[in-house]
Formats: C-alpha cells, structure tokens, sequence
RNA sequence: GGGCGUUUAGCUCAGUGGUAGAGCGUUUCAUUGACAUUGAAAAGGUCAGAGGUUCAAUCCCUCUAACGCCCACCA
C-alpha cells in the first residue's frame, strides 16, 4: 500500500490501512516472526502478558497508558530480533458483568431470581458476545501489536480446566478448606467479597454509648458502639486483661439490655483501651473482629441480619426491618429505658462494595478460604531475592507488607457468573430440619438460591476435577455441584499460564513483563506470582511495572459516574494513534498524570513533522532505498559529523531507556533528537550542503541513513506514522516492524 | 493510626551540590519550495515556608504547611 503522500499527515486514513497490514503480515504471532539472521544471539523470548481488561469494559486512559508502554515494549524487542509474544485476553469479571447485567434487567423489571439461574447465564453470555469484544477493537485502534491468535477468555474450556485443577490442587494439599465465619458481605450483589474488594468511605454517624448492666446488680458497664443494632447478636462485652478499670468484673455476667440473654465480660488483647470506654460489645456475627474474639473465648454467634441487608427472625420486633431503621428505634427504646448514656457526633468509615457501592454488611455464612502462609512465604521470597522486581521499587514495600499481614483468603462467591466451585454433595446427606447455626433466611426469599441451604448444612462433599460418576457417600445418588463460584481473581491470578496452550506452556511460560496500575499490584501481581510459582515452578515475570494515574487536569479521579472521565478514542479518532500514544507517554514520568490536552496536540504535530521531514529527504533522494548499511557513512562537514553522532547516542540512550521503562524520558530524547538536532539543524544545512556538488552525494546518504534510523527508533513510540512512511520507501513488502533495530 | 508521594515559568511537568529546563500559552520578527500542525528570537521562576549541613543548596538533613494516594479489625 501506499498512503497519499502529500500534506499533511493524514492519521484517520492511514492508521486502520497500517494496522490490517501488520494484521495480515502475521508478525504479531511469534511462531511466524523471521529468525533474525544478523543476530548471532540464541533467539530469546519476550513476553508480555495483557492487563486483562473486563468483558464489560471500554478502553480507557489507563488501559492507553498500560498498553502503550507494554506495545514498546513488545514492538522494540521484536525489533531486536527477541521471538515476542504479547498474550491477549479478557477477564470474565464475575461480579462487574454479573452486576452490569442485572441493572439492564432492572431496566426490564426482573431480577436474576426471575430468570433462574440457567437463563441468567445464558443472558450473560449474550451479553458478552454482544459487547466483549468491544474492548479488543479499541486496543486493535491504539496500535497494540498483541497477538489475537492467542486471545483467550477466561472461561473458555482449557482455561477452565486450569482454574479447576488449581482448585483441586490447592484442596489436595489441604490449603483449601471450607469454614463458618463472618465475611464482608454484599446484600445487593449477594455474595461475599474479599477485603481487597472493598472501598471505604467516610460516614457521618454517631458513637452512642450504652449501659450494659451487670447481673448481679452491682452496677454497669458502658461500651460504645456505632452500630447499636447489631446489639442483639452481642455475646459478649470485652474488655482489656491489661485495664484496671475492668479487672474486678472480667468473669462477671452483664443483662443485655432489649434482651434477656445473659452475656460473659472476657478479657481480651485486641482491645483497645483508649477507644471510647475501653469495653467493646462482641457481636461475632457482624463483625469480623468480634468474630475472632469470639473464637478466641468460644462465643455463640448469633446472627441478626440476613443475607439482604435486614434484620432477622431473631431480631424479635425489628424482624424484616433495614438495619439503619432498626437502628433508630433501637436507640430510642434505649432511651426511653435508660441505658444511653451518651451520644455523640462521629466520622467513621463505612466499608462499601466496590462494584455497586452497597454498604458491606458482615455476616456469617460458609465460605471456602485459601490458606495464605505458605504461599505468601513464596511470593515473599520471589520478591526479596529479585527473582521478581517490583517498580518504581516503593511498591515493593506495598507488596511486602501485604503479604506479612496476610489473612487467609475467602475464595467462595454466591454469584453465578463464574467458575462454579469443583465440590459435589451427596444428595442423600439427612440435614437437620433444625435452624442452622446459620440463620440466613433463605426460606421465604426468592434468594435461595444464594448458597443453597442444602448446601450450608451439608458435610458430605467431595473436590474433584470432574463430576463423581457414583457418589462415593450413599453409592447410589447423583451428587450435586456446589452453587457457589470463585473469585475472579483466582482464575485470573492464573493467567501467566491459564492463558497458554499446553504447548505454549512449555514455549513462552515464564515471561518478562507486566504493567499495572498500583491499585491491582496486591490484587493479582501478588497472586499471579504465587500462583505462577506454585503451578509452574519458578515466577511468571521478572518485571512488574506500576505505573501513575491519570488524573483530570484539576487532579480528581477519571471516573465515568463522575463524569471526568476522558475517552482516548476521542482522540485517536480525531488527532490518530501515534498522537495518543504521544500524549499519553508524554506525561507518564512515574507521578500522577493531570492529564492535559496539549500533549496531544504536540504529538500531533510531532507526527506531522516525521512525515514532512521523510517528504523532505525522500524528494531529494528521489529514488529512496531501503537499506544501503554496506556502504559506511563518511561525514564530509561539520554538520555531517554532528548529526551522525547525536544520532549514534541517542539510539544507545533510546535503548537504555526503554529498558528501564523510563519510556517518557525516551520520548522526550528523541523528540528532541529528530525536531531540533534532525529537522531544525541538520536539514536546513543539508539545503546549503546539497547545492555543492562536492557535498552532494554524501549528504543524501547521510539524510537517507538517518531518516531511517529515526523511523526505527521511533517505531515502538508512534509506529504508524513511521511505518506508513517505511512504506513509501521501500517497494518490496519489508515492514519496519520487523525490521531490524 | 501507620506508610508513601507531591509542592519548580500563566497551565501540565522534567531536572541538577556550583549561570534553572520542556510542551502548551504569551510577545516580536521571518517565511509562498518538507512542514503555519513552520522557523528565529524574547518575556516570564528569590525552585511551598522555616531552620541546618556545606566554600556553595532548588537538589542533602530536620521541622512546618497544603494537597493527594495506599494500608489498617479503634468498636
């Protein structure tokens, strides 16, 4: 092809005719790049694995600027002669997709509960046919040179089968087990959440102090709580071994007021003695710190909220109110008997899902959690001896903490968009028709489907790979599979090899690189480590990159609900790729981005001035070669000699940076290096040299040679611009892509 | 409550132990032959504040202030 190759430079026209050509040369796949001859290296792998983005996603500044830096990468060292596979993909994303979906049937009137389970997912995967694609077409605009061959999703048939044998794997070793505790939970999303799944926001409430009295009359003991409704699950009142105050009455028994249990007063470590009165109310089943304290002293845990966010059956009047309701009523009777002592203004943070925004309830219910030591221990260490660099090298600090302070981790979603646990039950298992320690109120709900109530109470279960033909317990039913699904980030911390064919396994595992934003450095570099360590023996890159945020020029987050968000392909569509990449480059020195427009603009016309620059030179060669690297450049004039050097040093400087990620400082080099060295001096000479017959020939073989140097070296930055040029050049179907750098 | 980061030209940001830089903006001039998405030049900053180390600090140290981010089971 040949692009019109008049003025000025034309990105809309050009870009997408440039990009189905690499398409169809086929060089993004590794298995079909031209051994490089010239290197007398071993062929050496670069591998770069894709940021997953959600099926339910559309591309935004911080996909750009992930993808650009990893598209230097990969585009460089294909250059360089490296078998360079950069590995695609989408992330189902169970709770985004799951809760997107369901706010288009809100729309309809219906909740999932009305479709069932079945038609649900059915309805989901419409869903992502329809739109999760979408995602790829605008990576495909930006220039990024991933090989689609090789895209997967992350419930796709092989994929699955890793996330289950993982599962397996992990049960076998017993570091999976299935346990009762108080989890954050969603009641709108119903299912629980990780801790990395939460977001906190400050709440204006109140720290209402409450006389709890003591049984044997002797007095009463004040605790101070912001959540007094939660009072009626209380099993305790702690206080610390070490408060003086207390000492007389640890042992003691205290009435619980609105009640008539009577309640223990233990003493315990984790209390704090300089909060509020230094006694703390223990409702194990709704908090999660009152509910180790509760294992610790072997409280009853008494749950009072129901898996929608209200209270429940034993809550007595309050039953099916909203926990806030109840809780103004709880205050007032509290009042009106006496047992207030004291209320006053507070700022607190209320943990919310991060997905929907719902406040997060803590509620117990049986969960499966992955134990964390042992693999933590490995991360550790994968990190410590550098086998893994984290950079910029704070965030290294941010993963080692993380990982010292590790709880283990609450693998089960009750949702239905996901990898469905690999545990079946006996059917035949007698479950008690009593109320279970579980008080979930599953009954009357159209909710029962969430962690079926067989399914909390049953014991008779088995982990296996693949569905028991008999049922190992009663030899005679068909066992059921658990309702639950894993978490996201379980299948997608498995993406380093999940994401591979078995033979690419053995070919491209480990990589080189992955590019972040900070906040997914703990909630899948971290476990992409272990995980690549545990399954595949050694770690599944050796870089991982955190890059800054791009902010809106007055520093507030990009946010679609806020409506500061900016949409990249406004730009690629009006100013091109190349000057997207640009801006966005631009200002990714490691800080923060506030990001401004006219760094686009100044890419634009950074674009505009290679391809006048190359009109420039191309004209005066008149029949322009490809390559002419036999015959040696002999500078004839000062201006020769300078050009040549800078540009011998700016291609080592280039080099350099960009293996240190510093492709901002890159850019900026080699802006300077074609602008001002280049086009400002050594052209406008090259005007004068050109009219001496002496100088003549020399020169144009300077001008040709540096031309094309600067397109390679410019090539990972903007590579359409420089590549549409390359095609103006030479005639025989070489693409500068592979060209060698 | 811990940890981290930022504060340099009107705006967005680089940078260095020794006359302060870029992009955009502003001003002046130039130019129809690669490019007005241009060229040449200029104006504009006591490098947040205070103290310290040093012959010398925007850069190192301490403190202060403002802003931002992350982590945390003070109810």
């Amino acid at each position: 092809m040949n692009a019109d190759f008049s003025k000025p430079y034309d990105p809309k026209t050009t870009e997408p005719e440039i990009y189905q050509k690499w398409l169809d040369s086929g060089y993004f796949n590794p298995d079909n790049l031209p051994v490089n001859k010239n290197s007398r290296l071993k062929i050496k792998n670069y591998v770069v694995y894709m940021p997953l983005p959600n099926v339910t996603g559309t591309l935004h500044m911080g996909h750009a600027l992930d993808n650009t830096g990893s598209d230097i990468l990969i585009r460089y060292h294909r250059m360089k002669g490296f078998r360079t596979l950069w590995l695609p993909g989408t992330d189902h994303a169970g709770i985004a997709t799951q809760y997107k979906v369901e706010k288009e049937l809100k729309k309809e009137g219906i909740s999932r509960f009305d479709l069932g389970r079945e038609k649900f997912i059915e309805r989901v995967w419409k869903w992502k046919e329809e739109y999760g694609g979408i995602i790829t077409e605008q990576l495909k605009k930006l220039g990024v040179s991933a090989d689609w061959s090789r895209s997967r999703f992350t419930l796709d048939k092989s994929y699955a089968r890793d996330v289950i044998s993982a599962f397996v794997h992990y049960y076998e070793k017993g570091w999976i087990y299935r346990g009762f505790r108080t989890v954050n939970w969603c009641p709108r999303c119903g299912t629980s959440l990780s801790e990395l799944e939460l977001e906190h926001k400050e709440e204006k409430s109140f720290l209402w102090y409450i006389k709890y009295p003591l049984s044997d009359g002797s007095g009463s003991v004040t605790v101070a709580t912001t959540r007094p409704e939660t009072m009626l699950g209380d099993t305790a009142v702690a206080v610390n071994p070490k408060d003086k105050r207390y000492s007389s009455i640890v042992g003691k028994k205290i009435r619980l007021p609105l009640s008539d249990r009577e309640i223990p007063i233990v003493a315990d470590l984790k209390i704090d003695l300089n909060f509020g009165t230094g006694a703390l109310k223990v409702t194990p089943a709704h908090d999660i710190t009152d509910f180790e304290i509760g294992q610790r002293h072997k409280l009853e845990t008494i749950s009072v909220i129901d898996e929608r966010g209200k209270m429940n059956a034993k809550a007595g009047e309050y039953a099916g109110m909203k926990t806030d309701e109840a809780r103004i009523l709880i205050v007032q009777k509290l009042k009106d008997f006496g047992f207030l002592e004291k209320e006053e203004p507070y700022m607190h943070n209320v943990s919310t899902c991060e997905r929907c925004g719902h406040v997060i309830e803590p509620i117990p219910s049986t969960q499966w959690f992955l134990k964390m030591d042992k693999l933590a221990e490995k991360a550790l260490k994968a990190v410590k001896s550098k086998e893994t660099k984290i950079q910029p090298k704070n965030f290294q600090k941010v993963y080692l903490d993380w990982l010292l302070n590790i709880r283990d981790w609450t693998i089960s979603r009750q949702l239905w968009w996901g990898h469905q646990l690999p545990v079946y039950f006996c059917k035949q298992e007698e479950v008690s028709n009593e109320e279970s320690q579980m008080s979930i109120g599953v009954k009357e709900s159209k909710a029962s489907d969430i962690n079926s109530k067989f399914e909390i109470q049953s014991s008779k279960f088995i982990v296996s790979a693949e569905k028991p033909k008999t049922c190992p317990f009663c030899k005679h039913c068909e066992m059921i599979q658990s309702t639950d699904v894993l978490d996201t980030w379980f299948s997608s911390a498995l993406w380093p090899f999940a994401g591979l064919s078995d033979d690419d396994k053995k070919k491209y595992y480990p990589g080189n690189f992955v590019s972040n934003a900070r906040e997914i450095l703990n909630l899948w570099d971290t476990r992409m480590i272990f995980s690549g360590i545990e399954f595949m023996g050694e770690v599944p890159f050796k870089d991982v990159f955190i890059h800054g945020t791009i902010l809106t020029k007055d520093g507030k987050r990009m946010s679609k609900s806020l409506g500061t968000g900016i949409d990249p392909l406004n730009y690629i569509n009006q100013y091109g790729a190349d000057a997207t990449r640009f801006a966005v480059i631009w200002q990714a020195n490691g800080q923060d981005i506030r990001w401004d427009e006219a760094a686009v603009m100044a890419g634009r016309k950074f674009s505009n001035k290679i391809w006048n620059a190359s009109r420039f030179v191309l004209e005066q060669i008149g029949n322009p070669k490809s390559e002419n690297k036999s015959s040696k450049l002999i500078p004839e004039t000062a201006a020769d000699e300078e050009i040549i050097g800078k540009l011998t040093k700016i291609k080592k400087q280039t080099e350099t940076l960009i293996e240190q990620f510093e492709f901002a400082k890159a850019l900026q080099g080699l802006y300077d290096f074609f602008w001002h060295d280049f086009c400002d001096k050594y052209l406008e000479e090259s005007k004068k040299q050109l009219t001496d017959e002496k100088n003549k020939e020399s020169t144009l073989k300077i001008l040709n040679a540096v031309l094309l140097e600067s397109l390679k070296i410019i090539h990972p930055f903007l590579p359409f611009v420089t590549e549409a040029i390359y095609q103006n050049i030479d005639k025989e179907g070489e693409i500068l892509m592979v060209s060698e750098w």
